[in-house]
DNA sequence: ACAGCCTCCTGACGGC
DNA sequence: TGCCGTCAGGAGGCTG
């Protein structure tokens, strides 16, 4: 499921294939998807281009040549794609753009979880959706400022988009995993120590991630990502992982590496 | 302000 | 082999 890395390299492909082009006309599939009536998102994206494409968590900003910027969620089965041929039309395709070379994008999803919308500003979208700063443009003091106060799960807080996004369930996962800290600790019990770890291993994970442009199975052995399915075994002691459920998500938890506290 | 639960949606998967 | 029930999950909304 697409999470900050594979929006990352989403990203990329969008500005390696759509940037600068011009759409032409565009085509709502499914009207579920979009946040706006179909008559302003054509009137706003309609004889435009694409100008910039920046990224912010698991979202999309569009800079369009109009007065908007396009903006992109992929939910948990979301993803696009550029192509010529008619007959090549991606399955569940929703929403299509059509460019003046004959090529169009395809914003594709499976179970509708994602959307498309449009706003004034990267910041003013933010704001108005709570949207906090992208996990690998957070600094650790204000990582660890935000932590003040809470006593939720940790996980339920790396899965927060408030103060920080981009972070999804396996990378949550992942990341306590590698601080060798249990999901459901609650926040007021971590030690400073903690907190950096948990920083650190979030810039690492994410870091690494991208590095290997998200395909998982390029990630290092000690990834726990490798194991995190029924029956996987901890890296480091052998045992069987546990799956519980913190926060209403699925959780994979090696209870003898991951301390609870 | 914060925490926790429910809802949306439908393909994939497991069990019989 | 085929049917059917259950699961997965991001974000928003609602409740306590």
């Amino acid at each position: 499921m697409p999470e900050l890395p594979e929006v990352e390299m989403y990203r990329i492909y969008a500005e390696s294939t759509v940037l600068h082009k011009k759409v032409i006309k565009t085509e709502v599939i499914d009207t579920k998807l979009l946040k706006v009536s179909i008559p302003t998102f054509k009137k706003h994206i309609e004889g435009q281009s694409f100008s910039a494409i920046t990224r912010v968590g698991k979202y999309i900003f569009i800079k369009t040549t109009g007065a908007k910027y396009l903006v992109v969620h992929f939910g948990m089965t979301g993803n696009w794609q550029y192509f010529k041929d008619d007959e090549d039309i991606p399955k569940y395709t929703k929403v299509l753009f059509y460019f003046d070379n004959g090529f169009k994008l395809s914003y594709i999803s499976k179970r509708k979880f994602g959307w498309l919308n449009l706003t004034d500003s990267i910041e003013q979208f933010q704001q108005d959706h709570n949207l906090g700063s992208d996990a690998l443009s957070t600094s650790q003091s204000a990582f660890i400022k935000s932590l003040d106060g809470r006593k939720s799960p940790i996980k339920s807080f790396l899965l927060n988009q408030k103060t920080m996004s981009g972070i999804g369930n396996w990378m949550a996962d992942e990341i306590l995993y590698q601080s060798k800290l249990h999901p459901e600790t609650p926040i007021n019990h971590l030690s400073e120590e903690d907190k950096k770890t948990i920083y650190q291993k979030i810039q690492h994970v994410c870091e690494v991630a991208i590095q290997k442009e998200a395909n998982y199975d390029d990630f290092p052995s000690y990834f726990l990502i490798h194991n995190r399915k029924k029956g996987g075994i901890c890296y480091h002691t052998g045992d069987k992982l546990e799956k519980i459920t913190v926060g209403g998500r699925g959780t994979f938890v090696s209870t003898k590496w991951q301390v609870k506290k």
